[in-house]
DNA sequence: GCAAAAGTGTTGTTTTTACACCCATGT
DNA sequence: ACATGGGTGTAAAAACAACACTTTTGC
Protein backbone atom coordinates (compact mmCIF):
# COMPACT_ATOMS: atom_id res chain seq x y z
CA UNK A 1 0.00 0.00 0.00
CA UNK A 2 1.46 3.70 -1.40
CA UNK A 3 1.57 6.02 1.53
CA UNK A 4 -1.38 8.14 -0.59
CA UNK A 5 -3.32 5.23 -0.04
CA UNK A 6 -3.20 5.65 3.66
CA UNK A 7 -3.63 9.13 3.83
CA UNK A 8 -6.78 8.40 2.24
CA UNK A 9 -8.02 5.14 3.99
CA UNK A 10 -7.52 7.55 6.79
CA UNK A 11 -9.68 10.20 5.62
CA UNK A 12 -12.46 7.63 4.41
CA UNK A 13 -12.31 5.91 7.89
CA UNK A 14 -12.65 9.63 9.56
CA UNK A 15 -15.15 10.34 6.92
CA UNK A 16 -17.48 6.70 7.55
CA UNK A 17 -16.80 7.54 11.43
CA UNK A 18 -18.61 10.51 11.79
CA UNK A 19 -21.82 10.25 13.83
CA UNK A 20 -23.10 13.17 13.49
CA UNK A 21 -24.83 13.34 10.12
CA UNK A 22 -28.21 13.85 9.45
CA UNK A 23 -29.03 9.60 8.66
CA UNK A 24 -30.21 9.04 4.65
CA UNK A 25 -29.61 12.84 3.28
CA UNK A 26 -27.04 14.45 1.29
CA UNK A 27 -26.48 17.44 -0.88
CA UNK A 28 -25.20 17.46 -4.86
CA UNK A 29 -24.06 20.37 -6.48
CA UNK A 30 -24.35 20.67 -10.09
CA UNK A 31 -21.64 23.50 -10.37
CA UNK A 32 -21.68 24.68 -13.62
CA UNK A 33 -18.42 26.36 -14.92
CA UNK A 34 -18.24 29.01 -17.63
CA UNK A 35 -15.47 30.31 -19.73
CA UNK A 36 -14.59 30.99 -23.11
CA UNK A 37 -18.02 29.90 -24.45
CA UNK A 38 -18.18 26.84 -23.13
CA UNK A 39 -20.37 25.43 -20.48
CA UNK A 40 -18.52 22.84 -18.50
CA UNK A 41 -19.45 20.80 -15.04
CA UNK A 42 -17.39 20.00 -12.22
CA UNK A 43 -17.45 16.27 -11.62
CA UNK A 44 -15.41 13.94 -9.03
CA UNK A 45 -13.75 10.73 -10.49
CA UNK A 46 -14.16 8.02 -7.69
CA UNK A 47 -11.10 5.60 -6.49
CA UNK A 48 -9.80 2.80 -8.65
CA UNK A 49 -13.08 2.94 -10.90
CA UNK A 50 -14.47 4.29 -13.92
CA UNK A 51 -17.47 6.32 -12.45
CA UNK A 52 -17.51 9.88 -11.46
CA UNK A 53 -19.84 12.00 -9.36
CA UNK A 54 -20.98 15.32 -8.69
CA UNK A 55 -19.36 16.88 -5.88
CA UNK A 56 -21.67 15.66 -2.76
CA UNK A 57 -21.84 15.12 0.71
CA UNK A 58 -23.54 15.36 4.24
CA UNK A 59 -25.54 17.61 6.07
CA UNK A 60 -24.49 17.71 9.92
CA UNK A 61 -27.18 17.55 12.23
CA UNK A 62 -26.40 21.33 13.35
CA UNK A 63 -26.37 22.46 10.37
CA UNK A 64 -28.79 24.33 7.92
CA UNK A 65 -29.22 22.39 4.72
CA UNK A 66 -28.22 25.17 2.64
CA UNK A 67 -25.08 25.59 4.68
CA UNK A 68 -24.24 22.03 4.01
CA UNK A 69 -24.32 22.86 0.25
CA UNK A 70 -22.09 26.25 0.48
CA UNK A 71 -19.62 24.13 2.62
CA UNK A 72 -19.39 21.09 0.16
CA UNK A 73 -18.83 23.58 -2.45
CA UNK A 74 -16.59 25.43 -0.57
CA UNK A 75 -14.62 22.15 0.17
CA UNK A 76 -14.34 21.66 -3.58
CA UNK A 77 -13.21 24.74 -4.71
CA UNK A 78 -12.26 27.14 -1.73
CA UNK A 79 -14.84 29.06 -2.93
CA UNK A 80 -16.87 31.52 -0.28
CA UNK A 81 -20.13 33.46 -0.88
CA UNK A 82 -21.36 31.83 -3.94
CA UNK A 83 -24.90 32.19 -4.78
CA UNK A 84 -26.37 28.42 -4.65
CA UNK A 85 -29.71 27.74 -5.64
CA UNK A 86 -31.43 24.85 -4.26
CA UNK A 87 -33.20 23.15 -7.35
CA UNK A 88 -35.08 19.77 -6.58
CA UNK A 89 -34.81 16.74 -3.81
CA UNK A 90 -34.36 13.25 -5.43
CA UNK A 91 -35.62 10.45 -3.12
CA UNK A 92 -36.63 7.31 -5.27
CA UNK A 93 -35.68 4.48 -2.59
CA UNK A 94 -33.15 2.31 -5.29
CA UNK A 95 -31.31 6.04 -6.75
CA UNK A 96 -27.99 4.71 -4.32
CA UNK A 97 -28.59 0.73 -4.75
CA UNK A 98 -26.16 0.13 -6.63
CA UNK A 99 -23.15 -0.13 -3.60
CA UNK A 100 -20.86 2.15 -5.37
CA UNK A 101 -19.76 3.16 -1.70
CA UNK A 102 -19.24 -0.61 -0.51
CA UNK A 103 -17.30 -1.37 -3.77
CA UNK A 104 -14.79 1.62 -2.60
CA UNK A 105 -14.41 0.95 0.61
CA UNK A 106 -13.67 -2.68 0.36
CA UNK A 107 -10.92 -1.61 -2.75
CA UNK A 108 -9.63 0.44 0.40
CA UNK A 109 -10.13 -2.30 2.65
CA UNK A 110 -12.19 -0.41 5.23
CA UNK A 111 -14.71 -2.94 7.35
CA UNK A 112 -18.01 -1.66 7.69
CA UNK A 113 -21.30 -3.46 8.94
CA UNK A 114 -23.94 -3.91 6.51
CA UNK A 115 -26.51 -1.60 8.34
CA UNK A 116 -23.39 1.12 8.38
CA UNK A 117 -25.35 4.98 7.29
CA UNK A 118 -22.80 5.18 4.43
CA UNK A 119 -24.52 2.07 2.87
CA UNK A 120 -28.06 2.86 3.61
CA UNK A 121 -30.78 4.42 0.95
CA UNK A 122 -29.80 8.32 0.41
CA UNK A 123 -32.42 11.35 -0.22
CA UNK A 124 -30.26 13.84 -1.39
CA UNK A 125 -30.91 17.87 -2.25
CA UNK A 126 -30.06 18.82 -5.15
CA UNK A 127 -28.36 22.49 -5.66
CA UNK A 128 -26.62 24.71 -8.86
CA UNK A 129 -24.02 27.37 -9.34
CA UNK A 130 -22.65 29.07 -12.57
CA UNK A 131 -19.06 30.14 -11.72
CA UNK A 132 -15.92 30.76 -14.05
CA UNK A 133 -14.43 27.72 -14.20
CA UNK A 134 -10.92 29.23 -15.31
CA UNK A 135 -10.68 30.96 -12.25
CA UNK A 136 -11.32 27.70 -9.73
CA UNK A 137 -8.78 25.03 -8.02
CA UNK A 138 -10.55 21.98 -7.43
CA UNK A 139 -9.67 19.40 -4.57
CA UNK A 140 -11.00 16.12 -4.47
CA UNK A 141 -12.48 14.60 -1.61
CA UNK A 142 -11.96 10.96 0.50
CA UNK A 143 -14.24 9.20 -2.07
CA UNK A 144 -12.60 10.93 -4.83
CA UNK A 145 -9.10 10.53 -6.72
CA UNK A 146 -9.68 13.74 -8.76
CA UNK A 147 -12.03 16.84 -10.06
CA UNK A 148 -12.37 17.39 -12.96
CA UNK A 149 -14.64 19.79 -15.83
CA UNK A 150 -16.84 18.31 -18.55
CA UNK A 151 -18.98 19.45 -21.16
CA UNK A 152 -22.95 19.28 -20.49
CA UNK A 153 -22.94 17.18 -23.47
CA UNK A 154 -20.01 14.82 -22.93
CA UNK A 155 -20.22 13.94 -19.65
CA UNK A 156 -18.54 10.41 -18.46
CA UNK A 157 -20.47 7.19 -16.53
CA UNK A 158 -21.81 9.11 -13.66
CA UNK A 159 -22.81 7.59 -10.21
CA UNK A 160 -26.48 6.47 -8.77
CA UNK A 161 -29.30 9.18 -10.50
CA UNK A 162 -26.54 11.91 -11.11
CA UNK A 163 -27.09 12.15 -14.89
CA UNK A 164 -30.71 12.99 -13.71
CA UNK A 165 -29.89 15.37 -11.05
CA UNK A 166 -27.81 17.48 -13.76
CA UNK A 167 -30.47 17.51 -16.35
CA UNK A 168 -32.73 18.97 -13.84
CA UNK A 169 -30.22 21.44 -13.08
CA UNK A 170 -29.77 22.36 -16.15
CA UNK A 171 -33.50 22.60 -16.50
CA UNK A 172 -33.27 25.22 -13.72
CA UNK A 173 -30.11 27.22 -14.53
CA UNK A 174 -31.54 27.76 -18.01
CA UNK A 175 -34.97 28.84 -16.43
CA UNK A 176 -33.68 30.78 -13.81
CA UNK A 177 -30.56 32.31 -15.69
CA UNK A 178 -31.37 36.18 -14.99
CA UNK A 179 -31.26 35.56 -10.96
CA UNK A 180 -27.86 33.59 -11.33
CA UNK A 181 -26.20 36.27 -13.46
CA UNK A 182 -27.74 39.13 -10.70
CA UNK A 183 -26.55 37.88 -8.11
CA UNK A 184 -23.26 36.62 -10.32
CA UNK A 185 -20.34 34.23 -9.55
CA UNK A 186 -19.44 34.54 -12.67
CA UNK A 187 -19.08 37.82 -14.40
CA UNK A 188 -16.88 40.52 -12.38
CA UNK A 189 -18.53 43.71 -10.89
CA UNK A 190 -18.29 45.33 -14.87
CA UNK A 191 -18.53 44.15 -18.30
CA UNK A 192 -19.65 44.70 -21.25
CA UNK A 193 -22.93 43.97 -23.01
CA UNK A 194 -21.09 41.25 -25.41
CA UNK A 195 -20.16 39.28 -22.14
CA UNK A 196 -23.47 38.46 -20.78
CA UNK A 197 -24.58 38.07 -24.07
CA UNK A 198 -22.07 35.30 -24.51
CA UNK A 199 -22.74 33.76 -20.90
CA UNK A 200 -26.90 34.04 -22.12
CA UNK A 201 -25.92 32.23 -25.40
CA UNK A 202 -23.66 29.17 -23.85
CA UNK A 203 -25.87 28.66 -20.60
CA UNK A 204 -29.20 29.01 -23.26
CA UNK A 205 -27.56 27.25 -26.07
CA UNK A 206 -28.81 29.54 -28.94
CA UNK A 207 -27.57 32.84 -30.44
CA UNK A 208 -29.19 36.17 -30.26
CA UNK A 209 -28.94 39.30 -32.07
CA UNK A 210 -26.76 41.70 -30.76
CA UNK A 211 -28.49 44.63 -30.74
CA UNK A 212 -31.72 43.02 -29.89
CA UNK A 213 -30.48 41.29 -26.62
CA UNK A 214 -29.23 44.43 -25.69
CA UNK A 215 -32.80 46.07 -25.84
CA UNK A 216 -33.97 43.18 -23.88
CA UNK A 217 -31.53 42.95 -21.35
CA UNK A 218 -31.62 47.08 -20.84
CA UNK A 219 -35.62 47.09 -20.89
CA UNK A 220 -35.64 44.98 -17.77
CA UNK A 221 -33.89 47.68 -15.72
CA UNK A 222 -31.48 45.85 -14.02
CA UNK A 223 -28.55 47.45 -15.28
CA UNK A 224 -26.59 50.85 -15.16
CA UNK A 225 -24.37 51.70 -17.62
CA UNK A 226 -21.02 53.04 -16.74
CA UNK A 227 -17.77 54.44 -18.25
CA UNK A 228 -16.39 53.32 -21.77
CA UNK A 229 -13.81 50.36 -22.06
CA UNK A 230 -10.69 50.84 -23.86
CA UNK A 231 -8.76 47.27 -24.23
CA UNK A 232 -6.92 48.96 -27.01
CA UNK A 233 -8.46 47.37 -30.33
CA UNK A 234 -9.33 49.54 -33.27
CA UNK A 235 -12.81 49.70 -32.86
CA UNK A 236 -15.49 51.65 -30.96
CA UNK A 237 -15.28 50.75 -27.34
CA UNK A 238 -18.03 49.28 -25.29
CA UNK A 239 -19.64 50.63 -22.55
CA UNK A 240 -19.12 48.58 -19.32
CA UNK A 241 -22.39 47.97 -17.38
CA UNK A 242 -23.03 47.30 -13.54
CA UNK A 243 -25.97 44.90 -11.99
CA UNK A 244 -27.90 47.74 -10.07
CA UNK A 245 -28.39 46.59 -6.90
CA UNK A 246 -31.14 47.86 -5.15
CA UNK A 247 -30.85 49.46 -1.45
CA UNK A 248 -33.61 51.29 -0.07
CA UNK B 1 -59.97 11.68 30.04
CA UNK B 2 -62.44 10.90 27.45
CA UNK B 3 -62.67 7.71 25.58
CA UNK B 4 -62.09 9.93 22.39
CA UNK B 5 -58.47 11.17 24.04
CA UNK B 6 -58.06 7.23 24.76
CA UNK B 7 -58.06 6.95 20.90
CA UNK B 8 -56.25 9.63 20.30
CA UNK B 9 -53.50 8.67 22.63
CA UNK B 10 -53.46 5.12 21.06
CA UNK B 11 -52.58 6.47 17.83
CA UNK B 12 -50.30 8.89 19.03
CA UNK B 13 -48.45 6.26 20.57
CA UNK B 14 -48.28 4.29 17.62
CA UNK B 15 -46.98 7.05 15.82
CA UNK B 16 -44.36 7.54 17.77
CA UNK B 17 -43.51 3.75 18.61
CA UNK B 18 -42.46 3.58 15.07
CA UNK B 19 -39.01 2.68 14.47
CA UNK B 20 -38.36 2.19 10.60
CA UNK B 21 -39.46 6.30 9.39
CA UNK B 22 -36.15 8.12 7.89
CA UNK B 23 -34.55 10.40 10.89
CA UNK B 24 -34.94 14.24 10.82
CA UNK B 25 -36.96 13.86 7.07
CA UNK B 26 -40.96 14.68 6.76
CA UNK B 27 -43.40 16.22 3.69
CA UNK B 28 -45.24 19.02 3.90
CA UNK B 29 -48.71 18.84 1.42
CA UNK B 30 -49.88 22.57 0.19
CA UNK B 31 -53.10 21.60 -0.96
CA UNK B 32 -54.83 23.83 -2.91
CA UNK B 33 -58.55 23.75 -3.28
CA UNK B 34 -60.61 25.50 -5.65
CA UNK B 35 -64.38 25.83 -5.61
CA UNK B 36 -67.01 28.45 -6.39
CA UNK B 37 -64.01 31.26 -7.29
CA UNK B 38 -62.06 30.98 -4.09
CA UNK B 39 -58.80 29.12 -3.41
CA UNK B 40 -58.00 27.67 -0.44
CA UNK B 41 -55.52 25.37 1.60
CA UNK B 42 -56.07 22.42 3.53
CA UNK B 43 -55.21 22.71 7.15
CA UNK B 44 -54.78 20.74 10.26
CA UNK B 45 -55.57 22.05 13.82
CA UNK B 46 -53.58 20.44 16.77
CA UNK B 47 -54.87 19.18 19.36
CA UNK B 48 -56.04 21.65 22.21
CA UNK B 49 -53.51 24.32 20.82
CA UNK B 50 -54.42 27.36 18.39
CA UNK B 51 -51.86 26.67 16.15
CA UNK B 52 -52.57 25.12 12.59
CA UNK B 53 -50.35 23.12 10.23
CA UNK B 54 -50.22 21.74 6.96
CA UNK B 55 -50.96 18.10 6.25
CA UNK B 56 -47.71 16.36 6.57
CA UNK B 57 -46.16 13.06 7.60
CA UNK B 58 -42.77 11.17 7.75
CA UNK B 59 -41.06 8.64 5.12
CA UNK B 60 -40.67 5.29 5.56
CA UNK B 61 -37.08 3.64 5.51
CA UNK B 62 -38.47 1.71 2.24
CA UNK B 63 -40.60 4.35 0.70
CA UNK B 64 -40.30 6.99 -2.24
CA UNK B 65 -39.82 10.08 -0.99
CA UNK B 66 -42.78 10.92 -3.96
CA UNK B 67 -44.70 8.38 -2.32
CA UNK B 68 -45.00 9.43 1.14
CA UNK B 69 -46.63 12.80 -0.09
CA UNK B 70 -49.04 10.76 -1.98
CA UNK B 71 -49.53 8.69 1.00
CA UNK B 72 -49.88 11.81 3.19
CA UNK B 73 -52.51 13.57 0.81
CA UNK B 74 -54.33 10.04 0.99
CA UNK B 75 -54.28 9.79 4.65
CA UNK B 76 -56.03 13.01 4.81
CA UNK B 77 -58.47 13.16 2.19
CA UNK B 78 -58.63 9.62 1.01
CA UNK B 79 -57.57 10.74 -2.41
CA UNK B 80 -55.93 8.86 -4.82
CA UNK B 81 -53.62 9.16 -8.25
CA UNK B 82 -53.67 13.08 -7.64
CA UNK B 83 -50.97 15.44 -9.56
CA UNK B 84 -48.46 16.56 -6.76
CA UNK B 85 -45.45 18.57 -7.66
CA UNK B 86 -42.22 18.53 -5.75
CA UNK B 87 -40.89 22.43 -5.24
CA UNK B 88 -38.84 23.35 -2.21
CA UNK B 89 -37.00 21.21 0.68
CA UNK B 90 -37.02 23.38 3.79
CA UNK B 91 -33.59 23.09 5.85
CA UNK B 92 -32.64 25.42 8.53
CA UNK B 93 -31.52 24.40 11.85
CA UNK B 94 -34.34 25.80 13.90
CA UNK B 95 -37.25 25.73 11.76
CA UNK B 96 -39.16 22.89 14.07
CA UNK B 97 -37.26 24.46 17.01
CA UNK B 98 -40.55 25.58 18.75
CA UNK B 99 -41.22 22.35 20.93
CA UNK B 100 -45.06 22.19 19.32
CA UNK B 101 -44.56 18.52 19.63
CA UNK B 102 -43.44 18.55 22.94
CA UNK B 103 -46.25 20.03 24.26
CA UNK B 104 -48.93 18.07 22.23
CA UNK B 105 -47.06 14.62 24.10
CA UNK B 106 -47.12 16.64 27.15
CA UNK B 107 -50.52 17.63 26.91
CA UNK B 108 -51.54 13.48 25.73
CA UNK B 109 -49.67 12.31 28.70
CA UNK B 110 -47.33 10.34 26.69
CA UNK B 111 -43.50 10.27 28.07
CA UNK B 112 -40.84 10.81 25.53
CA UNK B 113 -37.20 10.75 26.05
CA UNK B 114 -35.50 14.16 25.11
CA UNK B 115 -33.27 12.47 22.27
CA UNK B 116 -36.71 10.76 20.53
CA UNK B 117 -36.85 11.46 17.29
CA UNK B 118 -40.05 13.19 16.91
CA UNK B 119 -38.77 16.15 19.03
CA UNK B 120 -35.50 16.23 16.67
CA UNK B 121 -34.54 18.74 13.92
CA UNK B 122 -36.11 18.30 11.12
CA UNK B 123 -36.07 19.00 6.93
CA UNK B 124 -39.04 18.72 5.21
CA UNK B 125 -39.67 18.11 1.72
CA UNK B 126 -42.72 20.65 0.20
CA UNK B 127 -45.30 18.92 -2.32
CA UNK B 128 -48.07 21.21 -3.49
CA UNK B 129 -51.32 20.01 -5.76
CA UNK B 130 -54.77 21.75 -7.18
CA UNK B 131 -57.99 20.36 -6.40
CA UNK B 132 -61.55 20.88 -6.49
CA UNK B 133 -62.44 20.96 -2.32
CA UNK B 134 -65.92 20.55 -2.31
CA UNK B 135 -65.17 16.79 -3.79
CA UNK B 136 -62.97 15.88 -1.12
CA UNK B 137 -64.03 14.73 3.06
CA UNK B 138 -60.73 15.49 5.34
CA UNK B 139 -59.43 13.09 7.99
CA UNK B 140 -57.52 14.21 10.85
CA UNK B 141 -54.42 12.81 11.90
CA UNK B 142 -53.09 11.69 15.29
CA UNK B 143 -51.54 14.83 16.12
CA UNK B 144 -54.54 16.98 14.78
CA UNK B 145 -57.96 17.28 16.07
CA UNK B 146 -59.03 18.88 12.65
CA UNK B 147 -58.85 19.52 9.43
CA UNK B 148 -60.16 22.88 7.50
CA UNK B 149 -60.11 24.77 4.67
CA UNK B 150 -59.05 28.09 4.66
CA UNK B 151 -58.55 30.85 2.27
CA UNK B 152 -54.79 31.76 1.44
CA UNK B 153 -55.54 35.51 2.34
CA UNK B 154 -57.02 34.73 5.73
CA UNK B 155 -54.48 32.33 7.29
CA UNK B 156 -54.64 30.77 10.98
CA UNK B 157 -51.69 30.73 13.43
CA UNK B 158 -49.46 28.43 11.76
CA UNK B 159 -46.47 25.90 13.28
CA UNK B 160 -43.42 25.78 12.59
CA UNK B 161 -42.22 27.53 9.29
CA UNK B 162 -45.48 26.53 7.52
CA UNK B 163 -45.83 30.39 6.48
CA UNK B 164 -43.37 29.72 4.42
CA UNK B 165 -43.58 26.96 3.20
CA UNK B 166 -47.46 28.18 2.11
CA UNK B 167 -46.00 31.41 0.66
CA UNK B 168 -43.43 29.02 -1.48
CA UNK B 169 -45.90 26.36 -2.39
CA UNK B 170 -48.82 29.34 -3.54
CA UNK B 171 -45.63 31.15 -5.79
CA UNK B 172 -44.85 27.32 -7.62
CA UNK B 173 -48.47 27.01 -8.44
CA UNK B 174 -48.72 30.31 -9.99
CA UNK B 175 -45.68 29.91 -12.18
CA UNK B 176 -46.70 26.51 -12.87
CA UNK B 177 -50.36 26.35 -13.56
CA UNK B 178 -50.48 25.32 -17.29
CA UNK B 179 -48.93 21.72 -15.93
CA UNK B 180 -51.09 21.82 -13.18
CA UNK B 181 -54.16 22.49 -15.29
CA UNK B 182 -53.37 19.88 -18.37
CA UNK B 183 -52.50 16.81 -15.42
CA UNK B 184 -55.51 18.31 -13.92
CA UNK B 185 -57.39 16.86 -10.70
CA UNK B 186 -59.77 20.00 -10.97
CA UNK B 187 -61.38 19.92 -13.77
CA UNK B 188 -63.66 16.81 -15.36
CA UNK B 189 -62.36 15.34 -18.13
CA UNK B 190 -64.57 17.80 -20.15
CA UNK B 191 -64.80 21.54 -19.32
CA UNK B 192 -66.15 24.81 -20.81
CA UNK B 193 -63.49 27.52 -21.28
CA UNK B 194 -65.09 29.63 -18.87
CA UNK B 195 -64.35 26.78 -16.01
CA UNK B 196 -60.83 27.16 -17.19
CA UNK B 197 -60.56 30.39 -17.08
CA UNK B 198 -62.22 30.97 -13.52
CA UNK B 199 -59.29 28.32 -12.31
CA UNK B 200 -56.84 30.38 -13.77
CA UNK B 201 -57.98 33.81 -12.15
CA UNK B 202 -58.89 32.11 -8.95
CA UNK B 203 -55.77 30.77 -8.69
CA UNK B 204 -53.63 33.84 -10.40
CA UNK B 205 -55.49 36.23 -8.37
CA UNK B 206 -56.44 38.62 -11.22
CA UNK B 207 -59.56 38.62 -14.18
CA UNK B 208 -58.88 38.07 -17.34
CA UNK B 209 -61.18 38.80 -21.02
CA UNK B 210 -62.58 36.03 -21.92
CA UNK B 211 -62.21 36.59 -25.78
CA UNK B 212 -58.20 37.12 -25.31
CA UNK B 213 -57.88 34.21 -22.92
CA UNK B 214 -59.47 31.98 -24.73
CA UNK B 215 -57.36 33.13 -27.77
CA UNK B 216 -54.27 32.93 -25.38
CA UNK B 217 -55.09 29.39 -24.47
CA UNK B 218 -56.52 28.05 -27.89
CA UNK B 219 -53.06 29.52 -29.18
CA UNK B 220 -50.73 26.85 -27.21
CA UNK B 221 -52.67 23.95 -28.77
CA UNK B 222 -53.04 21.75 -25.63
CA UNK B 223 -56.83 21.41 -25.80
CA UNK B 224 -59.33 19.73 -28.07
CA UNK B 225 -62.50 21.01 -29.12
CA UNK B 226 -65.53 18.62 -28.22
CA UNK B 227 -69.33 19.22 -28.32
CA UNK B 228 -71.28 21.85 -27.31
CA UNK B 229 -72.88 21.58 -23.53
CA UNK B 230 -76.55 22.35 -22.71
CA UNK B 231 -77.44 22.94 -19.46
CA UNK B 232 -80.88 24.58 -20.21
CA UNK B 233 -79.82 27.98 -19.84
CA UNK B 234 -81.07 30.83 -22.31
CA UNK B 235 -78.28 31.45 -23.90
CA UNK B 236 -76.03 30.38 -26.65
CA UNK B 237 -74.11 26.72 -25.17
CA UNK B 238 -70.61 26.95 -24.85
CA UNK B 239 -68.25 24.15 -26.28
CA UNK B 240 -66.59 21.74 -24.08
CA UNK B 241 -62.59 21.40 -24.19
CA UNK B 242 -60.44 18.37 -22.98
CA UNK B 243 -56.72 18.18 -22.76
CA UNK B 244 -55.06 17.03 -25.86
CA UNK B 245 -52.95 14.13 -24.18
CA UNK B 246 -50.82 12.83 -26.65
CA UNK B 247 -49.74 9.28 -27.10
CA UNK B 248 -47.18 8.64 -30.07
C1' DG C 1 -88.56 39.26 -29.35
C1' DC C 2 -85.60 39.49 -25.50
C1' DA C 3 -81.90 38.88 -22.20
C1' DA C 4 -77.94 36.35 -21.26
C1' DA C 5 -73.76 34.38 -22.34
C1' DA C 6 -70.80 32.43 -25.93
C1' DG C 7 -68.40 32.90 -30.38
C1' DT C 8 -65.90 35.70 -33.67
C1' DG C 9 -63.97 39.90 -35.85
C1' DT C 10 -61.47 44.26 -35.91
C1' DT C 11 -58.56 47.83 -34.64
C1' DG C 12 -54.86 50.03 -32.19
C1' DT C 13 -50.82 49.26 -29.32
C1' DT C 14 -46.88 47.08 -27.67
C1' DT C 15 -43.27 43.81 -28.19
C1' DT C 16 -40.25 41.15 -30.99
C1' DT C 17 -37.48 40.44 -34.95
C1' DA C 18 -34.60 41.48 -38.80
C1' DC C 19 -31.98 44.61 -41.23
C1' DA C 20 -29.48 48.99 -41.99
C1' DC C 21 -26.74 52.63 -40.88
C1' DC C 22 -23.65 55.36 -38.26
C1' DC C 23 -19.81 55.95 -34.90
C1' DA C 24 -15.47 55.37 -32.41
C1' DT C 25 -10.91 53.33 -32.31
C1' DG C 26 -5.88 51.72 -33.33
C1' DT C 27 -3.09 50.72 -37.08
C1' DA D 1 -8.32 55.86 -44.75
C1' DC D 2 -9.82 51.62 -43.23
C1' DA D 3 -11.23 47.55 -41.02
C1' DT D 4 -13.41 46.16 -36.89
C1' DG D 5 -16.84 45.93 -33.69
C1' DG D 6 -20.18 48.69 -30.90
C1' DG D 7 -24.25 51.85 -30.65
C1' DT D 8 -28.59 53.29 -32.45
C1' DG D 9 -32.67 53.66 -35.72
C1' DT D 10 -36.34 51.73 -38.25
C1' DA D 11 -39.58 48.88 -40.71
C1' DA D 12 -41.95 44.54 -40.83
C1' DA D 13 -44.05 40.95 -38.14
C1' DA D 14 -45.98 39.02 -34.33
C1' DA D 15 -48.27 39.21 -30.02
C1' DC D 16 -51.42 41.42 -27.04
C1' DA D 17 -55.25 44.30 -25.44
C1' DA D 18 -59.57 46.55 -25.81
C1' DC D 19 -63.72 46.97 -27.95
C1' DA D 20 -67.65 45.77 -31.02
C1' DC D 21 -70.60 42.83 -33.22
C1' DT D 22 -72.95 38.39 -34.16
C1' DT D 23 -74.90 33.94 -32.75
C1' DT D 24 -77.37 30.74 -29.98
C1' DT D 25 -80.40 29.49 -26.36
C1' DG D 26 -84.83 29.22 -23.21
C1' DC D 27 -88.45 31.84 -21.87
Amino acid sequence: MKIDDTKIKQSLQELIDTKDFVQNLSVDCVIFGFHDDILKILLLKYHDLDLWSLPGGFVFNDEHLDDAAFRVLYERTHLENIFLQQFHTFGRIDRTENNVHEILLKNKNIDVSKDHWILQRFITVGYCSLIDFSLVDTFPDAFNESCAWFEVSDLPKMAFDHNEIIAKGLEHIRKNIDTQMVASNLLPEKFTMKELQTVYETVLGEKFRRNNFQRKILAENSLERLEKFFDGSPNKAPYLYRFITEEE
